[in-house]
DNA sequence: ATACAACTTGGAGCTGACTCCAAGTCAACC
DNA sequence: GGTTGACTTGGAGTCAGCTCCAAGTTGTAT
């Protein structure tokens, strides 16, 4: 056991990219739980909070708002989700909304391509179908030209 | 041809899952270009706009600022990024982020399956080198268990 | 003792992206 | 001719997520 190595919070901002400032931001609004402090009241951050703060850095890249965070954050913290189904729904719910975000992202990089070696390009962004939220006649078969993809010879690319 | 089509703010607002007033904003800020009106000054859109609309929705679920569609947008306007060697380059570097924030997704999409699995889990969130910004010691070897994976069996996952 | 660096707190201010509103125009129907 | 509905404009308000600041404390170096 190399037990607890800790870290200032400077530290911890320099290796998680999150600023000092976020982080006790993060604390302030209870994203984060309130971090132990040092005699001197200086905080104190421990491997596992850092993982904690890695994992927000990842989820924000998703786009997530903190709030929806929350229950991520618990069952990070507590150990297994089946023994909070309803947890484990919003696990699996948001795993969809990821999935199609990659989606929607991976049409981003072919439109890029597309551009970029003026092939061609198809495919639409859309596509919802959470719980709440709009789902009109979804525009799937589109040619999606997005302007002038004027047909000109397309060589796939795919990198 | 089935020559030009055109839509109501209120019709295209309902195809693109866009409000009107979010339209009408990114006219305001001349993300999108003044829009044609009719006699009585009301907006009108053609396919194309409404095209232009989807790219920008898509590109928002990307995460992309608005500010920085601009480029997009004018790429998909005019004809080849060949010819502004600036924009392709932006392109490009565009094209870098968004597969890295891919990356990221997938491992959010791993760190779920792997909570919902009780499986496990490795890898973190991290890699950054676009042009300006920070990049510190990047955390790349980490065995990342964010909190408490507790080396149960683990069963490959992968959707 | 004095300076400094690294922190603390509470709170104000800022940016991006909407979102809402009031007042007005126009066309069409009753 | 009055009401209704779909739009217009300009501008104000809202919310999330920081970001900055001032004032104070503590620990170490000179």
């Amino acid at each position: 056991m190399k037990a607890g190595q800790t870290f200032t919070i400077k530290q911890t901002a320099a290796q998680t990219g999150i600023t000092e400032d976020t982080i006790r931001y993060y604390e302030k609004i209870a994203l984060l739980p309130r971090a132990n402090r040092k005699d001197n009241g200086h905080r104190i951050y421990r491997e596992e909070d850092v993982n904690t703060i890695r994992l927000i850095s990842c989820l924000k890249k998703t786009g997530m708002p903190l709030e929806e965070m929350r229950p991520f954050l618990a069952v990070s913290v507590d150990a297994d989700p089946a023994e909070y189904p309803e947890l484990a729904e919003r696990l699996r719910s948001h795993r969809e909304t990821i999935v199609s975000q990659i989606a929607s992202l991976q049409q981003v990089v072919d439109f890029i391509d597309m551009k970029l070696d003026v092939g061609k390009y198809r495919g639409d962004c859309s596509e919802e179908n959470k719980d709440g939220a709009l789902k009109k006649e979804i525009v799937s078969p589109i040619e999606m030209s997005y302007f002038s993809v004027s047909a000109k010879a397309g060589k796939p690319v795919r990198r």
